[in-house]
DNA sequence: TAGATTGTTAATCGATTAACAATC
DNA sequence: TAGATTGTTAATCGATTAACAATC
C-alpha cells in the first residue's frame, strides 16, 4: 500500500512525463525527474521500486514504457466516473477541466439544488437535481464525488454520496467529513492553501528587506 | 519559524472557532478542537505553545481570545494584498470568493491577455492586461500572487510577478516554478489531487466487496 | 479534594535523503 | 575499461503522538 505522498508523485510524474514525451521519444534519469517534480533523486528512484518499473544503469528510464507503468499502477484502465455536487464557481471550473470526451477521470453528472442550474447542460455535463444523486450514481457507475457546496451543506451531500455507494471524496467545503471507514476522503481548502502564502510571504526565512550577502555585494 | 503544517492548521482552527463562536461565546478543550481538525490534542496543545496561547487546565481556551491570538500570529492585520493572473473559470471562481469587500485576504487585481477579459469588473474585481501588471502590483502594493494560467504561461507571469516584487505565489497550474529565494512558491494541482482520491477510491484498504468482521457477522 | 485538562518533554512514527555495491 | 546511474538499505530528518507532572 503506497502512501498518499507516493500516489501524488506518480501522478506528477506522469504529467511532467507527457511532456518530455511531446518533445520526441526518449530516456529520462532520476536526477532530471527529479528537478521538475522538486524532490530527491533518491525519492524518485524509491517511487520506481514502488512502481516496480526498472530503470538500466547509465541509462536511466525509458519514458513512454514509464508513463505505461505509471498508469498501470494508477490504475487508468478503469476509467473511473465521478461526479460533481454543487454547480458554483468552483463546480463550473472543475467542471470544464475535468467533464467531457477525458478517457480518464470523467465528470459525467453533476448535481445542484438551484432549479436555474439543473436539468440542463454545464460545460458538457448534464447537471441532475441533487434528489436525484444515489439513482443516477448506481445508473453511471459512480465511484468518486466532487464536493463544491457551501460548508453548511457539506456533510449532507456526504451522506448522500455514500448513499449512493461513492468510495472516495474530494471535498472542497472547509468540513471535516464523517464518512463511513470505507470511503476516502481528501480535503482542499483553497482559504487555508491562500492564507499559509499570505503568512509565509511575509515571514520567509529571507527577507526582501534584509537581502543576503550575495545581493549586498552587488 | 513554525512549520507549514503547523501553519494550515492555525488557519484551520479559526476557522472552526468562528464556527464555535456563532453558537455563543464559550470555552473550547483541545480534544474538540482535535476532533474537528482531525488532528490529536497534543497536536493542538503543541499549537497553542507555537501561537503563545495559553488556556487553564480544566477550563480550556477561550474561544475568542483563540481566534484574536490566531489572527494576530497569522499576521492579518497587515491585510495583503493580493492579485490574480489568469482569468478563466478557475480564476472566476477564487475571485468570487475573495474579492470584494472582505477584510482580509483581498483580491484587489485580476490580469489576463485575452482582450475580451480585460478593462471591466470580474466578480467585484477589476481585469488589467497583463502587460501592466508590475505598474499595478507596486501602485497598490500588491505582495501575493495567485497564478490561474496554462502551465505553458505559468513561468512567465510568475517572472512578471516576481518583477513586480511579489513575495508569495498560490500556483494552480502543473508546473514547478522558478523564482528567487525570497519568493515563497505553494502549488496546489487539482488534477493530482482528483487522481490521489480515485486511486484510494479503489485502493482503500477496507473495500466494499471485502466486508470487516463486525460487517460479516452481521 | 478529586477529576480533568493543560504545558512540556520524550518517544514514536513515517517520510526523505545519503550512501554504496551492482551494473550497463 | 571508466564513468555514470540504478536498486537497495541505512541514516537522517521532521512531524506526530504518548506520557506525566503541574494546575485549576
Amino acid at each position: 500500500m503506497p502512501s498518499e505522498k507516493t500516489v501524488e508523485r506518480l501522478s506528477l510524474y506522469r504529467y511532467l512525463l507527457y511532456g518530455i514525451l511531446a518533445d520526441g521519444e526518449r530516456n529520462v534519469f532520476s536526477h532530471e525527474l527529479a528537478g521538475m517534480a522538486a524532490v530527491s533523486p533518491a525519492q524518485v528512484r524509491q517511487d520506481m521500486m514502488v512502481l516496480g518499473y526498472s530503470g538500466s544503469p547509465n541509462q536511466g528510464y525509458e519514458v513512454g514504457k514509464l508513463i505505461a507503468s505509471i498508469t498501470e499502477f494508477l490504475d487508468d484502465a478503469h476509467g473511473r466516473n465521478m461526479a460533481l455536487v454543487g454547480v458554483g464557481n468552483l463546480g463550473r471550473a472543475i467542471l470544464s477541466n475535468f467533464a467531457g470526451q477525458r478517457s480518464r477521470l470523467q465528470i459525467v453528472a453533476a448535481f445542484d439544488v438551484d432549479w436555474q442550474i439543473v436539468n440542463r447542460m454545464v460545460h458538457g455535463c448534464w447537471c441532475y437535481p441533487l434528489d436525484k444523486l444515489s439513482g443516477v450514481m448506481r445508473d453511471q457507475d459512480i465511484t468518486v464525488g466532487i464536493i463544491c457546496v457551501p460548508p453548511a451543506a457539506a456533510q449532507e451531500v456526504a451522506d448522500a454520496l455514500c448513499e449512493g455507494g461513492v468510495r472516495g471524496i474530494l471535498n472542497f467545503a472547509p468540513y471535516r467529513l464523517q464518512v463511513p471507514d470505507h470511503v476516502y476522503v481528501s480535503n482542499l481548502n483553497i482559504t487555508v492553501a491562500l492564507e499559509k502564502v499570505a503568512y509565509f510571504a511575509h515571514h520567509s526565512p529571507v527577507r526582501l528587506e534584509t537581502p543576503s550577502r550575495e545581493e549586498a555585494k552587488v
